[in-house]
DNA sequence: CAACTGTTAAAGAGTTTGCCAATCAAGGGG
DNA sequence: CCCCTTGATTGGCAAACTCTTTAACAGTTG
């Protein structure tokens, strides 16, 4: 239901715009290649060409022989056209105290950099902290400082685009209103906050199980607290006030009791369930589902299996990918439990995966997701000039 | 991100295409009107306009005098370009037999024809049934066949659209594969089918509470069954197989039991919850509801509550809408006790609302999606040509 | 020689700017 | 009270402009 009228102006844009998007997507393409992808001229893509080379944004990358004729150049996106950055906020690090993960990568994604910081956000300004964090990190990339386009954060709570704060947050100073505009004004860039369960998805969506998913669910098992992050077709729901997802409210009270699923598969109650049989208090959840079998894998699979059979009921998914340290540490013993558990438990029909990605989720989900604002900043730029 | 490119012709269609989405949404526009709307300039409005009467899709609807020079050719579109029909298929009519409820509109929405009648499913087959009170529909408003463009129908039942099969439905022959694909090459139109409660939420942003949100979630409560419709800035969410709000499967087992949300607040339910006070076996769940206060109203409410919370943990909507003929008996005084229950419940800041629509919901949520779908195909067609 | 790359010139399609005739309402003078 | 002038607005027309395409061509490589 679009309704956009224009002009000849329109159009140039629309087709430097259109070139960009394929030359992003992953590019090195010949000008033989933006014809059949885009339908237009010989003489109108070199014209696009020519402007978009002109402004710096697409470089000729080599060129390709071995068929008659001349060689047809290759052209690819500037890489260091523009940057994206990205910064994970953990409620816990190793230590037991906060940390800061953050990464830079330059416009075809390539990271040119990446640091790692414990942060006592209780003693340090979290404006500060993170501002310095990027600065570090641009510094010894050597990039300079307004070729960063965008900055994504990724936070252990959820974000209010509405009132700009970051809420249901534990890390101190965090949730403090004006941050997200004062880290917008000091950092002089577009800026985007989101949940981190939210940009691990993104990072599935990318570069893990969720790749050809037409849509899929992710619950985040961590080791404090539950997730669920909602992808549709590409783009995330995150509800009215960026709550969508905070599934560890649900409700199961049958009558009167005032349980949640929270109390059912968070790491604590996991911890509970598995408290008889072990009496060492160094274990982690993930620790207790690693080494889980018998009735205790079965009984953890039933209780996970409650809360996937209450997502599938609201939203239907093609898929469900189960996530987190709780989930990886689980693999694909705690999938085919879980597996069986559904099967028990209802006719369901959605697939269940385990995530793909081994790396740090957050981080890499934040840098899909930095890169792709910086894409959709370029492309608008073009649109509007 | 859409990545178009064209040339002129584009430019056409796209003006020709702006333009008439600006009169279908609700039209009687005059030149300088378009003019304002579109930012395109008087001659191409001139010429956008003949293009379109040409085609008989516009028309000059009046004249508007009473300011200085000449008087203005009012336009709008033609009534009677195409038309949209929709039909209810109900699961249990007042007698007791599946109702089947239509209607027809013309491309301004004016409703043109009503028809109502009772099928015996079980008797007659769907699709001569089906087919033949739309054409009584036809010929007693006096429309031409070709010139209804979409037929839109609502089912008890969860649409697959990849298996183009109606499931999760009780009407006898209406899960029948194939009776989708036969049906739209008997009537040989477009034909749409979607759930009833996500139709009726199709109402509801249209003409009833929803109008104003940014997305709400509308939960059914009906004499058999539940039902949710989750709209998201006006579209829907269907999910992978048409089954996203299939909650009555929501599980509730804390610890073993096999309980669902269905066994909490389906008709059924209500009426075994107020058993002990009325010996009476004629009374519907909506009396039960209706009739309801003091301890009971309260443990209504209190289940209520239950679905709503969860859907607001999955979801986070700006609005939950209480739709359906047990949310319509209960009114104000049964919202009241909701939010009450929820107040105790959880800090739940998501606002909650009872249906606005006194008529048939359901009907004229897919008068509305047959109409847009028309429009589209008209939208459609102008682009493509 | 055949196939391919990339450029140049001419033509085509669509929109905009600027200009003009026609039309109607309002107000003042006869 | 009637008529005429003034002012504002509508809609059409022609010329100019922008962008794309078609077609022809020069040059290069296997």
């Amino acid at each position: 239901m679009t309704r956009p009228a224009g002009s000849s102006r329109l159009l140039r844009t629309m087709n430097a715009s259109a070139a960009l998007a394929h030359l992003l997507d992953p590019g090195m393409l010949t000008r033989a290649d933006l014809r059949r992808l885009t339908a237009l001229s010989t003489p109108t893509i070199s014209e696009v060409l020519r402007r978009l080379t002109e402004a710096g944004l697409v470089v000729v990358a080599g060129h390709d022989s071995g068929r008659p004729g001349p060689s047809a150049e290759i052209y690819n996106v500037n890489p260091e056209a523009a940057y994206a950055a990205a910064v994970s906020v953990r409620d816990v690090g190793p230590g037991g105290a906060p940390s800061v993960v953050a990464a830079l990568c330059d416009l075809t994604g390539r990271v040119r950099g990446r640091a790692e910081s414990a942060v006592d956000f209780a003693a340090e300004d979290p404006l500060t902290a993170l501002t310095g964090v990027l600065e570090n990190l641009r510094d010894e990339a050597g990039v300079p400082a307004d070729r960063v386009r965008h900055v994504q954060f990724g936070v252990p709570g959820s974000y209010d685009p509405r009132t700009e704060t970051i809420r249901h947050v534990d890390v101190p100073g965090l949730g403090r209103t004006g941050l997200v505009p004062e880290l917008a004004a000091a950092l002089k860039t577009e800026i985007g906050v989101d949940n981190d369960v939210n940009l691990a998805a993104i990072a599935e969506r990318r570069r893990g199980v969720g790749r050809d998913a037409e849509g899929f669910a992710l619950l985040w098992l961590g080791e404090d607290g539950l997730g669920l992050a909602i992808d549709l077709a590409g783009t995330l729901m995150r509800g009215a006030r960026g709550g969508a997802g905070e599934i560890g409210y649900m409700p199961l009270h049958t009558n009167g009791d005032r349980r949640d699923l929270h109390d059912l598969i968070a790491g604590p109650a996991l911890l509970e369930l598995a408290g008889d049989e072990n009496t060492n208090g160094n274990r982690t959840p993930a620790d207790v589902v690693r080494d889980a079998g018998g009735d205790l894998l079965t009984e953890i699979a039933d209780r996970i299996a409650v809360g996937v059979a209450a997502v599938i009921a609201v939203l239907d998914p093609h898929l469900v990918v189960l996530a987190g340290p709780i989930a990886q540490a689980g693999g694909g013993t705690l999938l085919s439990a879980v597996r069986a558990a559904l099967r028990r438990a209802a006719p369901l029909e959605s697939e269940i995966a385990v995530t793909a990605i081994d790396d740090d989720a957050v981080l890499l989900g934040a840098l899909d997701a930095g890169l792709t604002a910086v894409h959709n900043a370029l492309l608008a730029d073009i649109r509007n000039s």
